[in-house]
DNA sequence: GTGGTCTAGACCACC
DNA sequence: GTGGTCTAGACCACT
């Protein structure tokens, strides 16, 4: 389920966590399931505790997981996960668009640019 | 002009970059004006000679300006300054777009969110 | 293995990513081996890491290495090694018959040329 | 006759000296032709007579001119510099032959190698 | 322990 | 004075 790029710069305490809220967001991971333990994840992964445990961190500071001492990390609600998520993907976008607009792109050119990137992904 | 972010987890050296290369796709640097020497640029900035000559080495490979030993660092032709940084921004907005098809958002609704946070932003 | 000229005119970074990259493009440095690490260099060739650091950066913008933070340099895969090496070298011989071919000697006689220096090498 | 890029990379000496050692090359400056003084190319090239000095100056110790004092700079006989020159990209072409043989590469394969780049090339 | 960043200060090549 | 290279030594993020 969970996939590491051992050659990929992105850190992989990183990877863990754009991993595991992938899965939240799929609700895959649902409103109320426990995380895989650190020890356990970390020996799936082949990789130390303390990256596992990093990227544990991070998710329950950016309020994806709720952490209980001595249970576990459990999902929170459905709902705020992804309003989380694409209130952090609409951020993104938005610095992309004002940074067209400062070059002078007009909002509809803009607008068109959007089209013409959406056409060339798939559905 | 420049404004450098002591505390931030970027690079001084990438703060200068992205700066400068505003800078330049503004048109507030245009092309063939030299650039403030990285003597004149650490002073101004209190930091270390070193620091700016990585930023201005990397804009060098990068294709923005032109470096001569002895003369200066000079800003290259604006038309592939503005070409290669909008690439950069269609990069962002597509690996936005792409996060939101993952979780089973439709083409036009993306289209329709884009417009909306348009709307919220100044021409 | 590797070796450092001081008093050439060739910077010593660049004299270490020549070397590395020589050593790769022979196999002696395969696909996916780890480079020496940037302390354990500069502790063999008694020079400063920050130069080393710089060499291996030069290696991964090139693409010819991947760089990992707390694990290390490894080669990349080996095809596009041989790749890139080859175009830089056919840049070098393809400068060189412009030249020819600029004082006047005919694609013939500089074809002639090239079979008379390679009988006197080694194969 | 004599462009200097300002804008390259390659230093302007040695623009100067290559562009000096074409026009010999080429016996537009023939044999026992007095270079112009370097004062009266600083005025036409709008450099620095230090700068011209220092080209002045290769090309004698390459052996190209002889200088004499108070008189000029005068070009050597026309065999000697066709020969060095052939020389030394003869040199160039003999390093690339012996990195391609390092790789593997046969003879045989290296000369058809030469012949396509040549055919990609104007007369 | 690994790579990445930064500082302070020096020297060189070029103009 | 300008960019480019190098050293010595420090601190940070990641594994």
């Amino acid at each position: 389920m969970i996939e590491i790029n051992e050659n990929s710069t992105t850190p992989i305490y990183q990877q863990i966590y754009d991993n595991l809220l992938k899965l939240m967001v799929l609700d895959v991971l649902s409103e109320g399931d426990k995380l895989p333990s650190v020890r356990e994840l970390a020996l799936l992964l082949k990789i130390n505790p303390n990256t596992i445990q990093k990227a544990y961190k991070q998710l329950e500071q950016d309020g994806y997981v709720a952490s209980a001492v001595g249970k576990g990390n459990f999902v929170k609600d459905h709902q705020t996960i992804i309003k989380k998520y694409q209130q952090s993907i609409e951020m993104i976008l938005e610095n992309g668009f004002i940074a067209l607009l400062h070059i002078g792109e007009s909002k509809g050119s803009i607008l068109k640019r959007c089209e013409s990137i959406l056409e060339g992904l798939d559905d």
